[in-house]
Order: C-alpha cells, then sequence, then structure tokens
RNA sequence: GCGAGCGUAGCUCAGCAGGUUAGAGCGUCGGGUUGUGGACCCGAAGGCCGUGGGUUCAAGCCCCAUCGCUCGCCCCA
C-alpha cells in the first residue's frame, strides 16, 4: 500500500505560493486591525468541552466538532470558534482588564463536517471583538473596519454589501408585535434565517408546521409574511419603526453613510445562526453573482463573558474565514502577483569557496539571498532564477572576485548596474522600500 | 448525516461500441559546445486508468463496494 499524498479530508497544504498568499491576506488583516487599536492574542487550538455547551446548540458540539477524551478522561474539542475561547479569556480576567478593550486573532479552527465551496473542515478565521462598549459606537467601528479591510484589499463597494439587522427588534417584532410565543419565536428565526434558499410555498409550509393551529387561524401568518417583505426601515409598522432597535439601527444606516459607506441594507431576514447575539447583526455579502453568500458576519453579543460568572461584559465582534476571503479576492480579480521573500539568487561560476565573502557580506548588509551551489552552467543558473522569479540575480566568478567589482541584474527587465557590495544592497534595499510604499 | 456528479501522467484533459505494448498539450529534467534566462528545436523521465472485488475469452470503459474530489441539503463558527 502506497502511503497518501493527499492532505487530510478537508484540510490544505500550504505550499510555498500558498503559504506566500496566506501570508498577504493575513498581513492585510493585521495591518488593518492594528490601524484601529486592536491588539493580536492567541491560545490554545485545544479548549475543554464545557464552553461551547452553554452557548451553542447540541448538534455543533456533538456533530460538527472533533472532540475526544484524553488520557485523563477529560473531554477536549479542537475549536470550531474563536468566540467562547476569548470570552473566557476576558472572563478570567474581567477586573485587571482595561476597557474599552480590543483584541484580535487569526486562529485555525476546525469543523467536523462535509466540505464545500468556502467551507472547508480546516480554516483561518480573523476575529475582531471589542469588549465594554454598550453603546452602538462599538458596533459602527467594527463595521467601518470590516469596509476598510475590503478597500485595503482593493475592493471597491460594488463588490460587496453589508446586511445589517437587530436581534432585538427581531424579537419586539415576533414576540410583541405579531404575538407569537418565545419558543415559536425561536423556531422561526432559525426558519426565516434560511428564507433566500427556499421558494416561497415552501417557506410558508414550513411556517405552517413551526406555528400553533390557533396563531394560525389568526392571521399571524400573514402578519409576518407582510413584515418580511419590508426592505424599509421606514416602512415598518409605528409600533416597531419607533422601538429603540430600529432607531438604533437607522442611527447605524446614517452614521455609516456619512461615513462614506453606502452599499448598506437593512435585511429583516438577516438571523446569524447563533441564539448568543443580542443585539445589530451584520453580515457582508459578495455581490459577484457567481458567489453571492454571505462572506463574514458578525454582531453584538452581551452576554457570553457574563456567561462564566463574572459580571457581564457587552461585546461587539466578527469572524472572517480565508476562504471566502480567498474566494472573494480571486473571483474580483484582486489578487496580486506575490513574490517569493528571496531578493537575490547568487550565481557561482568559479571559485566557491571564495565567492562565500561576498554572499555573507550582503546578508549581513540586509538581504535575503539565496546561493546556486551546483556549478552548473550559467544559464542554467539564470533558469533556476527565473522560475522561483527571483527577481536579482548576482553573477560571482573570477573577473568579479577580482576586482570586487558586482553585477546586479533584475530578471524581468535585463537592466544590469555594477557596483561594490554596498551599492548594490542599497539599490536592492531601496527598491524594496519603494515597493512597499506602493502597496 | 442525506442526495447528485466525477476519479486516466505533477496539471488540464483525450481515449472508440468492452479488443493487442494507454495518448496530447502544459509543466519537470537533459541536450542545442566557451560567462547571461524567458522564444524556438530535439530528447527523456513520469500512469498497476483512485482502491478492492465481480461479470467476460478480453475491462480505463460494464456491475458492486470503498476511499477521495465537486456541487447541493442539514448546519453555519
Amino acid at each position: 500500500m502506497p502511503l497518501p499524498l493527499q492532505p487530510y479530508k478537508g484540510a490544505r497544504d500550504f505550499y510555498p505560493p500558498d503559504k506566500r498568499l496566506q501570508k498577504y491576506m493575513f498581513g492585510k488583516w493585521r495591518e488593518v486591525a492594528e490601524r484601529y487599536g486592536y491588539e493580536e492574542y492567541d491560545a490554545p487550538i485545544l479548549e475543554s468541552l464545557e464552553i461551547y455547551q452553554a452557548k451553542t446548540g447540541d448538534e455543533i458540539v456533538n456533530e460538527q466538532t472533533y472532540s475526544f477524551e484524553d488520557r485523563g478522561k477529560r473531554q477536549v474539542v479542537i475549536r470550531p470558534e474563536m468566540t467562547p475561547t476569548v470570552s473566557r479569556m476576558v472572563a478570567a480576567r474581567r477586573q485587571e482588564l482595561s476597557y474599552p478593550l480590543r483584541w484580535y486573532s487569526i486562529p485555525n479552527l476546525w469543523r467536523y463536517e462535509r466540505p464545500q465551496r468556502g467551507r472547508l473542515r480546516e480554516h483561518w478565521q480573523l476575529n475582531v471583538d471589542i469588549f465594554g462598549i454598550a453603546d452602538s459606537g462599538a458596533e459602527y467601528e467594527i463595521i467601518v473596519m470590516v469596509d476598510d479591510i475590503f478597500k485595503t484589499f482593493g475592493a471597491d463597494s460594488k463588490m460587496y454589501e453589508i446586511r445589517l439587522n437587530s436581534r432585538q427588534l427581531i424579537d419586539q417584532a415576533l414576540i410583541n408585535y405579531i404575538g407569537f410565543s418565545s419558543n415559536e419565536s425561536r423556531a422561526l428565526s432559525h426558519l426565516i434565517d434560511r428564507k433566500a434558499k427556499m421558494d416561497k410555498s415552501k417557506f410558508i409550509s414550513a411556517i405552517d408546521d413551526l406555528v400553533s393551529p390557533k396563531a394560525r387561524a389568526s392571521g399571524k401568518v400573514e402578519k409576518l409574511l407582510a413584515l418580511l417583505d419590508i426592505d424599509n426601515l421606514d416602512n415598518l409598522p409605528a409600533m416597531l419603526k419607533l422601538h429603540d432597535s430600529a432607531l438604533d439601527l437607522k442611527k447605524m444606516l446614517r452614521q455609516l453613510n456619512q461615513a462614506g459607506i453606502k452599499n448598506t441594507l437593512f435585511d429583516i431576514s438577516l438571523m446569524r445562526g447563533f441564539d448568543y447575539y443580542t443585539g445589530i447583526v451584520f453580515e457582508v455579502y459578495d455581490r459577484h453573482p457567481e458567489n453571492n453568500r454571505s462572506m463574514l458576519g458578525g454582531g453584538r453579543y452581551d452576554g457570553l463573558v457574563g456567561a462564566f460568572g463574572v459580571t457581564p461584559l457587552p461585546t461587539v465582534g466578527f469572524g472572517w474565514g480565508d476562504v471566502t476571503l480567498a474566494n472573494f479576492l480571486e473571483l474580483h480579480h484582486l489578487l496580486p502577483q506575490i513574490k517569493t521573500e528571496t531578493e537575490i539568487y547568487a550565481v557561482l561560476l568559479d571559485d566557491l569557496e571564495k565567492s562565500q565573502a561576498p554572499i555573507a557580506k550582503l546578508r549581513q548588509l540586509g538581504l535575503d539571498l539565496a546561493v546556486d551551489w551546483s556549478n552548473r552552467k550559467l544559464g542554467d543558473q539564470i533558469k533556476t532564477a527565473n522560475k522561483k522569479s527571483i527577481p536579482y540575480l548576482l553573477v560571482i566568478g573570477r573577473n568579479e572576485l577580482k576586482n570586487n567589482k558586482f553585477t546586479l541584474k533584475h530578471l524581468e527587465s535585463s537592466q544590469e548596474i555594477t557596483g561594490s557590495l554596498s551599492e548594490l544592497a542599497n539599490h536592492v534595499i531601496e527598491e524594496r522600500n519603494n515597493l512597499k510604499n506602493k502597496q
């Protein structure tokens, strides 16, 4: 039996070009998060089972996670998401941390399920959370940051849209305005979340299955359907329109608009799967017809830190997966040509031993340099540099060693410059800095 | 977990109705003589046709199972 060459189902190998792309994406994520004053944290990939049971449904814990019993009989889960972990960390130091607390992380997460487009078993996710702010300024900051990240990747606002809703508004609508029980309301909100995927008659019959015959008879279903057709806050019935949650949403949309973010919309059917959200929720959709899906989402969850037995802490956060981001960038042609880190390929022609001094010198001067020790013909060595897309070529042969003057060739443009090692190094470093400033 | 489609060289795929030693392009490696690459020409390596079983004189092709991939569903972190 030959050994398998494929990575484990739903997981990925990162060959250098893949890793370069990942570094690029993570780099932009970090850059923007830090520009907003967020600090990076990390945590173990293993967590004890209990911390998931408090907040999520049983199915997620039992069927959609990698879980096992360790040798000490502890129930262990490979983390499927970061929110419980970060809540745990904050709760553990609830008293000593100072608020508002702004944290981010890019954890590796695992879920046990069938892989499909945009959803693998293994993925990485940018997680950003702000703790300690009850005011909607927290949501505002988070959404502005998300938008900023898109812009930093080169996207324009036509490529995506930001949809907003409020859990409080939904509760108010389903329970107080229409009059469903809280059980019916919870079941209905999960159903409404799937509305876009179902055709209308199927959706209606699914509603009928969920609600009591009495509710059906009293016209509540019609009332619900009418409500779900509303796509503008101003068209809500008065009782809802004047509710705090609707006013908050309206203010949020206005503020975003003032910040130049106009690709927003109110989507009353937007739920987010989890029950832990307590206020405004949002998702960003790709507008590309081939990928018309939610790429990231988040919202306010004020109860989770408190679930660890400490004084509750208002929190807003979001998670953004690397797979959905990569799909988006690819589809919208936003992937840059990402070069290898190596800047110089040193080709040795004559005396390998005497060539070591200039190579060491260039590295001391701060250059990333790979050496071809193969002693092959010059042309062959150049071909290798070319294939590795290393930008500069340095030839070290007897002439160079004798005169202590070297020639650096930029392979793409075929331009050559000649000079001392430090002159060449300065040139490369200058070009490197120019490139960085452009990005 | 459920349903559908697909598995032939590193990659993209051909492969006739089941009929001898399984093909192309790209890529890789080598060559086209002296210290300058990308083009072009020549050549080579590389496949138990995903795996196991079955039907048949004969299976890459048909049947069953299994694994994997893709797309839906469920669920969505």
